[in-house]
DNA sequence: AAGCAATCTGAGCAATCGGTCAAACTGTTT
DNA sequence: AAACAGTTTGACCGATTGCTCAGATTGCTT
């Protein structure tokens, strides 16, 4: 007997916890992605987490401070698919390929954080600088990578910052302006976008940038 | 005598009442572009464009019609640059390079305004829907042109209406992303961004997409 | 069953929200 | 000087904001 499946009450207590944590992140990114920061109420981050707002405050300390901890968060899931996270650097056509699915991918998976990330970047950025640091690393890298490349006459020579910045701006463009693309391509309401051909016209346009297609 | 210069008081009242107008509207579209529409109070623009809430209030009838209008306001701003960007379209490397820059100078002149429709656009677009048909007159005819480059071979093959989008996302990046892209270059804070620089590599990027360089 | 910490709740805080209103005040025309 | 439309003002509305707190409730441990 005393079958370890069988959680004592301190785990149990714990794991609701996190569920409720949890819960209230998701619904504070959504909350944040259609307000913003100044326009987000705790009211309604606690109703859309099955909450009731005194509750929402047991366990958050404040509205900025959930805001922070969203964009670590964030940041956080985003970490892992940087440039530099791609094993093999030796193929610039596989690197850049891989790099544009796996990014527009995470935009069709996470739109909202997506949006929530953007809108503070866009507004300067200032809760997020004290952990940009990380970015910078892998942009740091990314960029080595690049150069590297155009050393080798692997591909034509182009600014290693600002072509990661470009595919970066194309690949979001997609995850936070869906109202657009959708008004673009004329579609209906029922209809989905064509995301393979969307990777395939955004990859051929990097590689045909850096003479690799 | 009676010279005419002299403005009567019909007039200099108007001439008034266009200017405290326009000055809600710039007021506005900063408050904004800072806080969104749900965190923009009507308090702060009123303060910002020097003037008593009520006072505001006398001007416009509500919050969401001078966001509507602002919005209407911007619309029409981009217009003309669309409009003064096609010129000839002969040629189809200028015309990519002039709108390149074109787009990225508005962007540098109106940051505010452009992060107003961005953040519209990317919330959207409900308050726009009325008005887009404008723009996509614009865009379709943009689409008919690049297609003509390339059924004559002018051009490589490109889905014109992905590659405007590509364009927009690119050149709209470097407006409202200002703070990514000084963090990216590691520029000091007095530090200006080289967009003689941004607009080379931008075209490039754009016209070796496309086959023409 | 008693004890205890973790959690939940309704009531309520001061501050701000968008917006209104009557009354006072302007400058211009008669 | 009287009349007037156009404008400004302070006081104020009900609703909502972020957030707090004392007390009730829960579930686990002893």
């Amino acid at each position: 007997m005393a079958a370890p499946e069988k959680k004592n009450g301190r785990e149990r207590m714990l794991d609701r916890r996190k569920k409720i944590r949890e819960a209230i992140r998701q619904a504070a990114i959504d909350e944040f992605a259609q307000k913003g920061l100044a326009g987000a109420s705790t009211q309604s981050i606690a109703q859309r987490a099955g909450l009731t707002k005194p509750q929402l405050h047991y366990y958050i300390s404040s509205k900025e401070e959930l805001y922070e901890e969203v964009l670590v968060h964030i940041n956080d899931l985003w970490r892992d698919i940087f440039i530099a996270s791609s094993g093999d650097t030796k193929d610039p056509a596989k690197v850049i390929r891989d790099y544009v699915r796996n990014k527009l991918e995470f935009g069709r998976r996470h739109p909202n954080a997506s949006r929530v990330f953007s809108n503070e970047v866009a507004a300067g950025g200032h809760y997020l600088q004290k952990h940009w640091h990380s970015a910078r690393e892998s942009t740091q890298v990314a960029a080595e990578i690049i150069q590297s490349w155009v050393d080798k006459k692997l591909i034509k020579p182009v600014d290693p910052w600002l072509f990661q910045m470009h595919i970066w701006a194309v690949t979001q463009h997609y995850a936070d302006y869906e109202a657009q693309i959708r008004f673009m391509l004329q579609l209906k309401d029922g209809e989905e976008i064509d995301m393979d051909h969307v990777v395939d016209e955004v990859s051929t346009l990097f590689l045909r940038a850096c003479g690799l297609k």
